[in-house]
DNA sequence: CATAATTCTTAAGTAATTTTTAAGTTGAGT
DNA sequence: ACTCAACTTAAAAATTACTTAAGAATTATG
């Protein structure tokens, strides 16, 4: 795992190296525009951190050249801005995610980590589970060779299940797993009741078995057998 | 998840333990070397959070005893010097982290985690008991390899019991550990007596040998042999 | 660009499960 | 035998989970 941190004040990007070493990362730095492109050029690197206020040039303009050279890299931005046109600018430029100063930097790296998950799925990614059939890129589900139509919450909410199977989710692990950006109401889960609902009721309608078992006071589990 | 706190500041040392078992770690504290040391000669921790300017010898020397033992443990060294040189001293003696005071508790329970999440990748968030198992991360006991479905708090008691096994627990902090809000202890511990009740029964249904012993007077006993 | 359709969120009421309370019973220690 | 601690049981209270339906917010469509 290869990251590169661009970012101007000294201290911050020395502390944000440290953590993301002690999290066995691979961690490269640049603190202006240019040394950052010469590094971007000569090397793949599979995350990229980038502030948006550098001395010789924007951070938006080293998301434009990553996205003209097609690089796959994964794109983080940090500011110190929360303006909501900086962070549409930014992920319209391609960036994967928007962070704004200041920040812990268990959440940088927890993002980069989502990143990188997202990334896995990227190619045909078919996922099988007994008569389930998820297609990640195109988003299907299928139930005995039928296509179950879930929204999009419905399917993260199946992916996010069955990719850990056999496993207890809490509902906090689940509703930050799938509203990345709410952290006001992450202790709120009433949200997450309806759409468990909604799926249960949509695979029990494809003639599923309910793999889905309740966790009282804690979460939920996809049992195999 | 069990950790050790050496500070010398009380008033730090108790914010730091009311927050941290908020979060649902147990937490020992001690406030010297020297009962640092007997505390971890005599148990094991899973994180051991240890400040550098002690009375009676310095928090690196901790760190040092630590890794003589082979200790398992994760450790992370707070401290008020914002020294590079002490940074890596304590990075270079094993440390897993450094934490500069002063700090927001919830970047240090951030850390602890991330240290937990680490170790998670070892393999290693599971406790064995003879024939029991216990699944932190996941709240899961197995007897004999069968699951067996126990409440929140008599997963809390259990875990409790077994962590501290050969150990007698006075009702009080027992209490203290499962109710961490309650103030008003003066009301006796009839509720103790339910959870202990209720959790022998299912032990026994699972036909789990009767390890806990009852000591007159003052508490529990979770006895090996 | 406005409208329609779909999806997401909120809210309220209900059901299920766990925790606590309370009262009665058993058992240990003096 | 007496006293207090420990245990058992069952029900009330509290918490957590589910369902449903309607109002917002998105997204799709003409």
């Amino acid at each position: 795992m290869k990251v590169l941190v661009v970012e101007d004040e000294i201290a911050l990007l020395e502390d944000i190296k440290k953590y993301l070493e002690i999290e066995k990362m691979t961690v490269e730095t640049a603190s202006d525009f240019e040394r950052a492109m010469i590094k971007i050029i000569d090397y793949e690197y599979d995350c990229i951190v980038v502030d948006i206020n550098l001395p010789k040039g924007s951070g938006f303009n080293i998301v434009k050249e990553l996205k003209n050279m097609k690089s796959e890299a994964g794109i983080i931005i940090i500011s110190a801005r929360d303006s909501l046109d900086d962070k549409l600018t930014g992920l319209n430029l391609g960036s994967d995610d928007y962070l704004v100063k200041p920040f812990h930097l268990s959440e940088l790296n927890a993002r980069i980590y989502s990143i990188l998950r997202r990334r896995l799925f990227k190619g045909d990614n078919i996922t099988i589970f007994n008569e389930i059939t998820i297609d990640h890129s195109a988003q299907i589900v299928k139930i005995n060779s039928i296509l179950v139509s879930l929204t999009r919450k419905e399917f993260d909410l199946l992916a996010y299940f069955i990719t850990n199977k056999n496993r207890v989710l809490s509902q906090s692990a689940i509703v930050e797993h799938l509203w990345p950006d709410e952290i006001e109401f992450a202790d709120s889960y009433k949200f997450l009741y309806t759409h468990v609902g909604n799926l249960r009721k949509k695979l029990m309608e494809a003639s599923c078995p309910n793999y889905l078992k309740s966790i009282y006071g804690i979460g939920y589990k996809w049992e195999e057998v």
